[in-house]
DNA sequence: TGGGTCATGTAACCTGTTACATGATTAG
DNA sequence: CTAATCATGTAACAGGTTACATGACCCA
């Protein structure tokens, strides 16, 4: 997955490792994350496959860059990749495992726990800071075709975003309707309502 | 992650590899995944960090299994990690990656995938399956306390679907448009309407 | 003079996936 | 008779994270 990226990074214009990584931190992060470490690795894995080519740039004051070209090998590649249904089925959700527990820690700290999982957002300005991220806006200018499912990616973000903080208003609804429960009748008529409730 | 996944499970009740691999496939698969290698494995270092300790229990008629139990180090640690404000940042998402690049296929094989993607749902029966997995089943009768917890977990898979499916929804809106503009108008025209937009 | 940016990477480790291997019992 | 279930694992590989290392230039 991480080598097609940055495949498709390289198919939009020429670029180093360096400035692949900065497109992950400012543009990608909402959907993707990778450390430089493992991008150079990938960088010789996908030259080795001759998905790619490499040319040394001298530099005066900075230091040298290796720049990266696609190849038609790696056009190939690339179309071959998107058109295959080779979707991953495990899809991992570290926050949902940790709720899934919760019932080990009291009432009061699980609401704690959703209302500081609410309050931290992804996207703290709303997409804004993704949005106005300088190479995909100059993409966008050029081919309008490429940039209309750059912001679809965005889009799955926002409304993740704001499905998420609906979801821990509601468990927090649910949390505190179970605790007014336990606190006027005792634990065995809470027990006798959730129950019921299915 | 996965390792107090099984530390929690298996403090749910005494469990054998085996179990542990049926509860992820049957009532954590919304959220998480784990073959049977990766059980056994971690299955071991647990035992040698202190969490757990094993009973061999021999049987006629069956293989004989090793049965896992909870060990007061174990249970500190698990609420350790369950107050522990340690969840990772990066989040991945094939499919976004996918889309992402999807500007290098024609419109109609972006629609295509997009109305494939909203028709597979990860809860085919709207996660009646999920639900009615039987040892979950159990617990919420035993510990309502335990089981709202579960509820939430499985709220948020639905609601995740939904999400999902209105989202490509939109984005099938949004590509037929940009197909009618081209169609009409050519392909400049096109380009500026979407320049506009933003 | 201290921190940020540009630019390269390595080493060690941890986590996850794929494929294989065994073998009795039970239900259709 | 065949497939599924119960029950254990190993080996090899692929993918991802953390920590470290270098070094010049520029801005406050």
């Amino acid at each position: 997955m991480l080598r097609h990226g940055i495949l498709g990074l390289i198919n939009n214009g020429d670029k180093t490792g360096y400035e692949i990584m900065t497109v992950f931190r400012d543009s990608l992060s909402h959907f993707w994350t990778a450390q430089t470490s493992q991008i150079y690795r990938e960088l010789r894995t996908m030259e080795a496959a001759g998905w790619i080519s490499q040319t040394h740039v001298p530099q005066t004051g900075k230091p040298d860059k290796n720049v990266f070209s696609i190849t038609p090998a790696g056009r190939e590649e690339l179309v071959r990749w998107l058109r295959d249904d080779n979707l991953p089925p495990g899809f991992k959700n570290p926050f949902l495992m940790k709720v899934f527990f919760m019932g080990e820690l009291p009432l009061e700290e699980g609401i704690a726990f959703f209302e500081a999982f609410r309050d931290a957002s992804v996207f703290p300005d709303g997409g804004r800071g993704v949005s106005d991220s300088a190479g995909m806006y100059r993409q966008a200018l050029d081919n309008p075709e490429k940039a209309i499912y750059w912001k679809l990616t965005i889009e799955f973000g926002r409304m993740y975003e704001a499905m998420q903080r609906e979801w821990c208003e509601r468990c927090i609804r649910e949390l505190e309707r179970l605790r007014r429960m336990k606190g006027s009748q005792g634990p065995d008529d809470a027990a006798g309502a959730i129950a019921r409730e299915e």
